[in-house]
DNA sequence: GCGGAAAATTGGATCGTTCCAAATCCAGTT
DNA sequence: AACTGGATTTGGAACGATCCAATTTTCCGC
């Protein structure tokens, strides 16, 4: 264990080269004759030496990594976004420098300063809930490139900022899912779950409210429930929605987790989502096609997603000139039997 | 965007003092005088210094980085072991290198090859599926420590290694499982799920027969079902416990994606979990305890494996003399539901 | 066997930081 | 005024690679 690093000096020694030549033939240039080409290869593999990328990247002034910031890593979208992101920039030659912040914007700020000491490329962050944009902004400086996803950081204004901006057709999402209840014949629609703070909560309760006004209905607000976002605290509140004697007959929910929880409460309820109730979700995540029943959603494709990030940092990266952008992924509604119920 | 990079010399410069001071305060070092440091500090403030640690660390021949290799991302059982290892490794001031493989062989050589170029100060793996301890010795070298986590790749001469490395106790959890299914009366009971080559289904099989066959019980061929090690192969599979005429009443499974799977496959066989036949799982994911019924598995508390392999590696780069280590970590089982199910 | 161009190789400075030995400063003694 | 010794500060050489201008080698035609 633990020799000293093996350099490219001890390489240029060992086979009677200046390192000039040798660091020519490491970085596969066509100028050294293939005589020596192969004299240094050789001399490579026997000394077992592992190019240090740090020092080059310091002499060349630039950068090999992106670092990537995750609210949750262990929701399985954020997940999904992850391993999506350090796939393309895997395959362009990057590393990924990972920092989660358990939705803790005092974490996130300290893992954000951390990062930037490594000289990212850029950086594509999935802010923590509550997370400030003048925070953040005293922190990033102005040098790196930067990619927001999924959430908007409060005050930040985005025409005088230079960060990207990705966020999922949140309001067209929940647009397509009350549409398609409101084909299926209900009228009394809730939309169930998430803060209402967060400003994906916000775009799918306001998608969701111009759906229902668009056809004659103004959503009661015993209709609107909050609840965390988790499958847990949405099972527990299941009975709010059935307070009111104009109880819904369906329920467009914040996201899959949501809508699972509420399908549990239903159960207990003895109502039968997909039978008695309606219901929808939001992500399409694994789950979601082999519940029972399985359940109706929006797919959002988060390793696509993530891919598209680090395409899109990199593209920055090469080309800080070019303009920040507002990037809204589209989604998919998928149909299956939680949102069966229908109205006569 | 993008003006130069603030650097140590703008500051002395900007100053009046030497390089040398600006690094001594920099690092917090006592040496300089109060009046000094408070000079340097508010130029460091003005400049908006960024902090080099590319540069210190070449210099200083130390890394401030871990790398983390992870197959499957979107399992949360990994997820939240990354999740895990990154705090850990946060608090410590590291950062994680993060590599994902996809559980390919081939891609996690290559990713290993770009990780060691950063030069870290240890690696986590937890290797793909099929991964060869010999191809795997050749790129890791021998210079840097290593932690395997979770299965062992093939070929590895564990006495001969300086290897760590940290599983769970499957042996010991599956014959938990099986002796509790035993207590509810259970006597034809199967192993359900799996790749049989891998070295964590082999272990489960391990204890599942010991615990079987120390109550008497030979298991049949037909009661080990292999399946892929996910929710829709298991659901598909299910039919193929009940070929024989002594098809069992209970099933380990290999793990909770595949418990539930199966639920599902008991489901539309008319057979309700916890009531016809009785189900244990494996990991304890979020899902586990509000899926209808709840599951009786065993919890191994990823995140907590995660930070326990974050210090370990992080021990062995301080001290790379101490010997390496077999960690087997304990598993707990958790009775829900699931397993209710019981002969008279 | 010579001039000249193309091909191949190389020394030395450099990236941003830290290490180290040496230089400077500044009271307090004689 | 010279001297001492602790407290501060500092210049210049590293770390491991790359860049660049300059040098050396090779090859070719005549």
């Amino acid at each position: 264990m633990n020799g000293r690093r093996v350099t490219v000096t001890d390489i240029a020694r060992g086979c009677g080269v200046s390192r000039a030549t040798v660091s020519l033939v490491l970085r596969g240039s066509p100028l050294p004759a293939a005589a020596t080409r192969a004299k240094v290869e050789a001399e490579l593999k026997r000394q077992g030496y592992v190019y240090n990328r740090a020092a080059a990247n310091l002499r060349q002034r630039r950068s090999s990594s992106v670092a990537l910031v995750i609210n949750d890593l262990s929701n399985p979208f954020f997940a999904d976004f992850a391993a999506g992101v350090d796939e393309a920039l895997g395959a362009a030659g990057y590393v990924t420098l990972l920092g989660s912040t358990g939705e803790s914007p005092e974490r996130q700020q300290r893992v954000l300063a951390s990062l930037l000491e490594h000289d990212p490329a850029g950086i594509i962050l999935s802010p923590a809930e509550g997370s400030d944009g003048v925070s953040l902004g005293q922190v990033l400086g102005v040098h790196v490139p930067v990619l927001v996803f999924n959430r908007e950081p409060s005050h930040v204004r985005w025409s005088a900022s230079h960060w990207d901006y990705m966020a999922l057709d949140n309001r067209r999402g929940a647009a397509l899912a009350t549409r398609h209840l409101l084909e299926r014949g209900h009228r009394r629609i809730a939309f169930f779950g998430g803060h209402a703070e967060s400003s994906s909560c916000r775009d799918r309760r306001r998608g969701y409210a111009e759906a229902m006004r668009a056809a004659g209905l103004e959503p009661e607000p015993g209709w609107l429930v909050e609840t965390a976002p988790t499958r847990l605290d949405a099972a527990t509140r299941t009975a709010s929605l059935f307070t009111s004697r104009h109880a819904p007959t369906a329920a467009v929910c914040y996201n899959d987790a949501v809508a699972l929880g509420l399908m549990l409460g239903l159960g207990a309820r003895s109502l039968a989502a997909g039978r008695d109730f309606a219901v929808t979700g939001f992500d399409d995540i694994p789950e979601a096609a082999v519940s029972t029943p399985a359940l109706t959603t929006l797919a959002t494709d988060p390793r696509a997603r993530g891919r598209q990030a680090a395409e899109r940092i990199l593209e920055r990266a090469r080309r800080p000139d070019i303009g920040a952008v507002r990037g809204i992924a589209p989604v998919r509604l998928i149909i299956r039997a939680s949102s069966e119920a229908t109205i006569a």
